[in-house]
RNA sequence: UGGGGAGUCGCCAAGCUGGUUAAGGCACCGGAUUUUGAUUCCGGCAUGCGAAGGUUCGAAUCCUUCUUCCCCAGCCA
């Protein structure tokens, strides 16, 4: 049992004593499920629902998802795994404009990746916004007939100016109070495209004067002749998400529909347009309930789609999937793990307060997964000769290195030593700084899983840069005898064998921005990249390595986690990107 | 200056309806173990809860005032 890491409990938050009032109360006890999104009347033809809880995540195909949204998702969905819920993965393309098919499959992978899936109680739970394009309009005609929407064809400038600002109230549309009947012709109209894009707009009956904008008559329905990725060139007007989003909710009988901060003022929108979509029958109670948290701000990181796309575009990575990106596919890329990123939601709890979580949390959790579940091998990123000078020639001796230390059960294997090694550049120094315990002239260190060597001597080039060094070996030490324990040495370095280690790219990826807040104050973002973000090099690896897998993930002992990257590695070749490095006591 | 939110240790965050010694994690600082300067382990780390008043036997929790920060005036989501 101690091996074992105690299962992640998610802290409490504001969000799940909701749910568990709910529950307790049986709030949604009611409402039933016809196994599929509907309206008031299918769902009463159902069955009661299964899930005690309904959440989703909702994104908009627009684009790829990045560590934000993983806050999002890890919340969603695990709401709905510990309450014995469900969560839809839901899109919300009301936008034909800005969403493509293309975000849709990455949006769906991602999500997978993350360690979720959306079928449940024999259904899959995957749903698009488009397809209640229906319903939607029929909402609106229903809104229009009793009273509380009309058509406006003022010019989006009219509209702007009459909509008042922060302290002043708005005006009333002159077309404000046309007839029920005169409006439900020209939505209808809309519909038919007998009208330019922007000619005129449905706008919600609400307020003019309310002290909160959202109220003042919010567009509901607009003209828009794009090609729905979809829905094709069926429609030519499309709902806005304030419309859109709390019917979305309801046919799919959520409960819980968590969003981020910036919607707060929308919550009463929400509210009031299924209150009259109730009251017409077309939705029945219990209605769904808007709550809010706040979004993920992360340092050394931009998450603003804005900069991602300038980033992406103007070639500052190289794509999407560029492992210094923020996205999902970056840090796939790039090693992280989605167990990192479970516990990482976990530590960082959910909250109402805007905060800024330090990238080294992120870190720190995906060094615990990699920890728990990368096996050791070794590899010398920056190679120097090191010739044991009374070692045999053509000589090659099995020494065993483990698979990981704390796991046993996980076997070792042979790592060939010879008279000439690899080791790195900085585990030698001609001058020892003070603390310095690794090799220097006339000090001993122990080639990690071999011998203790005392060093003799080292060579220069013409540049004055170390080229070889030079040791003996103590024959008596070699680890796992009894005579290993019998020379004390701090310093512990691993090596190659330069007979049997191989040369490979690896590409040590550090964090893309140098500052803890990228643009912050009146500087360019732009100017805060950091300009060492990736660094290819030619390493010595040990054989072994060969045969690793595209995803597959290594410690290489003292330096960090590795993977072997998805895209370009070919059979036989792998090509390694540093995930993250070991912790550093000595580096400080 | 209208409306909506938020302010608990360097960074997160629990604490709900008043009574706990103000959880926990990360960071940091000690120390132990260690053939990764890693991991692991053990110990330390808020007389204080944005500020000031008030109510109370008792306040981070209730009341009042003040203060700082965030969001809202797309036919985006």
């Amino acid at each position: 049992m101690s091996s074992d890491k105690a299962p992640v409990t998610p802290a409490s938050n504001f969000i799940r004593h909701i749910v568990e009032r709910d529950i307790e109360q049986g709030t949604y006890k009611t409402r039933r499920w016809r196994g599929s999104p509907g309206d008031a009347a299918q769902q009463a033809a159902g069955q009661p629902d299964p899930a005690k809880i309904r959440t989703r995540f909702p994104p908009e195909p627009n684009g790829y998802l990045h560590i934000g949204h993983a806050k999002s998702i890890c919340l969603n969905f695990g709401l709905a795994r510990d309450y014995d819920g469900v969560c839809h993965l839901r899109f919300d393309d009301t936008n034909p404009e800005k969403e493509e098919q293309e975000y849709v499959d990455s949006i769906t992978e991602s999500v997978k990746w993350l360690g979720f899936g959306w079928e449940a109680n024999n259904c899959s739970h995957l749903f698009y916004a488009s397809n209640y394009f229906d319903f939607m309009y029929r909402a609106a005609e229903y809104l229009i007939e009793s009273g509380h929407a009309y058509v406006d064809q003022q010019t989006a400038d009219e509209m702007r100016a009459n909509r008042g600002t922060l302290t002043e109230p708005g005006k009333d549309s002159p077309y404000r109070n046309r007839t029920p009947a005169e409006n439900l012709a020209l939505f209808r109209e809309m519909r038919d495209g007998k009208h330019a894009d922007g000619a005129m707009i449905l706008r919600a009956k609400i307020d003019m004067a309310s002290p909160n904008i959202n109220l003042r008559d919010p567009a509901i329905y607009r003209i828009k002749r794009a090609t729905h990725h979809n829905t094709g060139d069926q429609w030519c007007i499309y709902p806005m998400y304030t419309f859109a989003h709390p019917i979305e909710d309801a046919l799919e009988q959520i409960t819980h529909s968590i969003c981020t901060l910036e919607f707060e003022d929308q919550r009463p929108f929400y509210d009031w347009l299924l209150e009259r979509l109730a009251e017409g029958g077309l939705l029945a109670h219990p209605l769904p309930k808007q709550y809010e948290f706040a979004r993920l701000n992360l340092t050394y990181v931009v998450l603003s789609k804005r900069r991602l796309i300038d980033l992406v575009e103007n070639k500052h990575v190289t794509g999407w999937d560029d492992p210094r990106l923020p996205t999902l596919a970056g840090a796939r890329r790039r090693g992280y793990t989605p167990e990192g990123f479970r516990m990482f939601a976990d530590r960082i709890g959910v909250s109402k307060a805007d905060s800024w979580i330090e990238y080294t949390i992120l870190e720190d959790c995906m060094r615990e997964v990699l920890n728990e579940s990368a096996e050791r091998r070794i590899a010398v990123l920056d190679p120097i000769k090191l010739v044991i000078d009374n070692y045999p020639e053509n000589q090659a001796e099995d020494c065993f290195a483990p698979n990981h230390p704390q796991k046993p059960e996980l076997g070792k294997r042979v790592v060939p030593l010879t008279r000439e090694l690899w080791i790195e550049r900085e585990d030698f120094m001609e001058v020892p700084s003070k603390g310095y315990f690794r090799l220097f002239p006339d000090g001993m260190v122990r080639l990690r899983y071999g011998y203790v060597v005392k060093c003799t001597g080292f060579e220069k080039d013409a540049a004055g840069s170390v080229t070889v060094v030079h040791c003996e070996y103590l024959p008596d030490t070699k680890s796992g005898t009894p005579g290993a324990d019998s020379v004390k040495v701090k310093g512990n370095i691993h090596w190659v064998s330069a007979a049997h280690s191989y040369a490979a790219e690896v590409r040590l990826y550090d964090r893309l921005f140098k500052e803890a807040h990228p643009g912050r104050g009146d500087r360019n973002y732009l100017d805060d990249i950091n300009p060492n973000s990736l660094k290819v090099i030619s390493a010595q690896l040990e054989t072994a390595l060969k045969d690793a897998k595209p995803e597959e993930r290594f410690q290489f002992e003292r330096h960090g986690y590795f993977v072997a990257d998805k895209k370009d590695s070919v059979a036989g070749k792998p090509v390694f990107n540093r995930t993250v490095t070991l912790r550093d006591a000595w580096q400080k």
